[in-house]
DNA sequence: TGGGTATGAATGAACG
DNA sequence: CGTTCATTCATACCCA
């Protein structure tokens, strides 16, 4: 094959290292595809690509098919969160915070913004789209309680994460998911701060 | 200390500095509530954490998102040192050390304890906790074999695909359905930068 | 003022 | 696919 024993500059970070280090060639050229609407490249595409840029530096076919998982879900994250901002701006003016506890020192089961809310908010913005997996309400809250007998805590597939990105960075929130039994349903800003909450693996 | 009078102390500590640099007050508070058992908090935690905590600098809501992400893991990785050393020492004792080359000069592939003897050892201390990612073995081996014996260098995923789907990412588990065919041969590598690939469901 | 450490930010890899 | 983890990059702060 190539003589890819010697890395071209940039795809080495670290020697040994285990992980892929995208030169700047494969990145632009990436998100070249990506600005040219691939999202979820086929396998055959996945392998043209993989070929084309390893002229480029070291690469694998898996590389390229994490790169694309990755930068899909992060921009989609990003402009859920954006949309989510916007929302909660909205309605803070208008009404009350959707994705907020009406009181910061209370804890509170999940707010859902009202039908009639959400439906006059998209009226007056058509275009905006809501957050991709925003639910107005949990699929089964049943499912809440199968998880754990214990307290209504935020539904399960309530969770959702996203991302927030300001400028240069991104952010990500996450809505309340867990799989380790500590905030499990946490007394938000518990006002006795001497309570520990065991906490089994995290 | 503080030049500037405007901004809370620390707040600030490069003057265009591009990166969040928490206040005393900030990291008291975020340890805080790591410290009542919240790890991963969701989005409307992290959104009353960080208005919170503006009334002591800038912040925002990235930046308690990274905390935590940050904070959760240097706080497991630490715990995994001190339980690594702790069982390394156990078994140098009783046998070898377990986690260590066995010489120090030398590069060699990851060795794994065996089965028996982490058993032994958790059957006398069944107290310890192992590390909470502990693994036997690095995450994802046993997934990519379970597939099938062949090919474990592809991530599951994409190995699936490459294995049985053609076509975009949509067709999961399924037999071999080819959703469309529109991009079955696509003239890949456009080299008009104009033509945009639109697939059904990108 | 250069090395060393703590930690904010980013992202490749992978899990459920 | 959304979420989570591990590792790395980047930078602020420290110290002699």
């Amino acid at each position: 094959m190539d003589s890819d024993d010697m890395d071209v500059a940039g795809s080495v970070g670290a020697p040994g290292s285990s992980r892929w280090n995208p030169t700047k060639e494969q990145i632009s050229m990436l998100e070249s595809f990506y600005s040219q609407g691939i999202r979820t490249p086929s396998t055959e595409m996945i392998e043209q690509i993989t070929s084309r840029l390893k002229a480029y530096g070291h690469i694998e076919g898996k590389n390229v098919f994490y790169w694309f998982q990755n930068h899909k879900a992060r921009q989609r994250q990003k402009q859920k969160q954006e949309s989510m901002a916007y929302i909660n701006n909205y309605l803070h003016k208008v009404h009350q915070p959707v994705f907020a506890p009406p009181c910061a020192n209370v804890v509170c089961s999940p707010y859902y913004p009202q039908q009639s809310e959400v439906m006059r908010f998209r009226q007056q913005h058509p275009r905006m789209l809501l957050p991709a997996n925003f639910k107005m309400r949990p699929r089964s809250e049943a499912r809440t309680y199968a998880f754990n007998g214990y307290e209504p805590a935020v539904p399960y597939e309530y969770h959702n994460r996203l991302m927030m990105n300001k400028g240069d960075g991104r952010t990500l929130v996450t809505i309340n998911h867990k799989r380790c039994s500590d905030q499990e349903t946490l007394p938000l800003f518990p006002l006795h701060p001497n309570r520990i909450f065991r906490r089994s693996t995290c």
